[in-house]
DNA sequence: ATCTTGATTTAACACCGTTAAGGAGTCAAG
DNA sequence: CTTGACTCCTTAACGGTGTTAAATCAAGAT
């Protein structure tokens, strides 16, 4: 009668772990030790849902992207201005997060032409050809990942941020970004 | 009569072998101790002349960045634009160049207003007052930096590729970036 | 009862960054 | 000539890392 018994760990629970680790302890300190410890296991053990610390940084890095997907928008204007600060925010709401999304390569779907497919959709939906939907959406995730990092830079931050506001100039350069798409070449 | 030996190392050859061992093995290579062998020396040998490894990549990205910091033009959005490609140049000149700017922290310089001055400099000659200068500037790094990554990015590079030229889209954003900024609000 | 499979443990390997202690050489002062 | 200080490097070691191999243990199937 008794089912198997639910095994104790999944990719779900790793990522979950991984990031209050995370949270916890920065990406300096966060390891595949540490984390089979807040689970109460030992590190080789996660090496049967994962196939190494490099897949589970790129579930983590593709969950902080994800978390900035869903974007409501009247125009393709509005969609790549409201992607750019959820994406922002996403990157900042985690420890690292800019870091661990540089760092991380987060695995491609089986099938590339599909993925694409389902990322320019919203853009499509909203009136640009998929080939300039791909093209501005990665400008618009490039401009805020380099934000991101540029901002997380310590020292960086230290020096310039006594004559600059981050979030002042952060909002210029993605309006400037989006609204020089619509400049007539 | 012999005068005291010239002393095997100093920071200059340490970041030069760094960037050697850089290019052969990648970033993820890259130890204190492979930088050592190149050198014939033993590990340790490194801290005389460096606090850590993250100063030793600080050194390494600073040399990279700088390296993109002379651009002549005859007005700011020339400028922005001749240091936007010369950066992405010279990340992708150096294998996991943009992996590591994201992951070093340069050390900043003593003084953090007169930094602030001399990277503002070339825009304020330009015509830009230096606030402006400096939000501009930080868009444009930004942006820079993380296109690199993006695209340096191995499975994302894969899969969007097919689709997406990465050159003419760097382009097109940084164009847009740059007019962006002369588009009255 | 035996076998198979899933999921974990223990043990180990080959590294890593970094520190402590010390030694060899060169210089200046006594 | 000796002494001491200083520079620069070595040897040894600590505590950690990602990862693999092999053994183990529980549960379902035959």
């Amino acid at each position: 009668m008794a089912t198997r018994p639910a095994p104790a760990l999944d990719r779900e629970r790793l990522t979950t772990a991984a990031f209050a680790e995370l949270a916890e302890a920065g990406i300096d300190k966060l390891s595949m030790r540490r984390v089979a410890a807040r689970l109460d296991v030992q590190a080789p053990a996660l090496y049967w849902h994962v196939a190494g610390k490099d897949e589970l940084l790129g579930l983590m890095a593709a969950e902080i992207y994800s978390s900035a997907e869903a974007v409501a928008a009247a125009d393709w204007q509005g969609w790549l201005t409201g992607f750019g600060r959820g994406l922002r925010a996403s990157l900042a709401g985690h420890r690292d997060g800019a870091r661990l999304c540089a760092a991380a390569r987060p695995k491609a779907g089986a099938d590339a032409a599909r993925n694409a497919e389902r990322i320019a959709a919203p853009l499509v939906a909203l009136g640009l050809d998929r080939d300039t939907a791909l093209s501005r959406r990665a400008s618009v995730t490039s401009f805020t990942l380099g934000w991101a990092i540029f901002e997380a830079n310590g020292p960086m931050h230290d020096f310039l941020g006594q004559m600059l506001d981050f979030d002042a100039s952060f909002e210029a350069g993605l309006a400037a970004l989006v609204q020089g798409f619509a400049v007539p070449r």
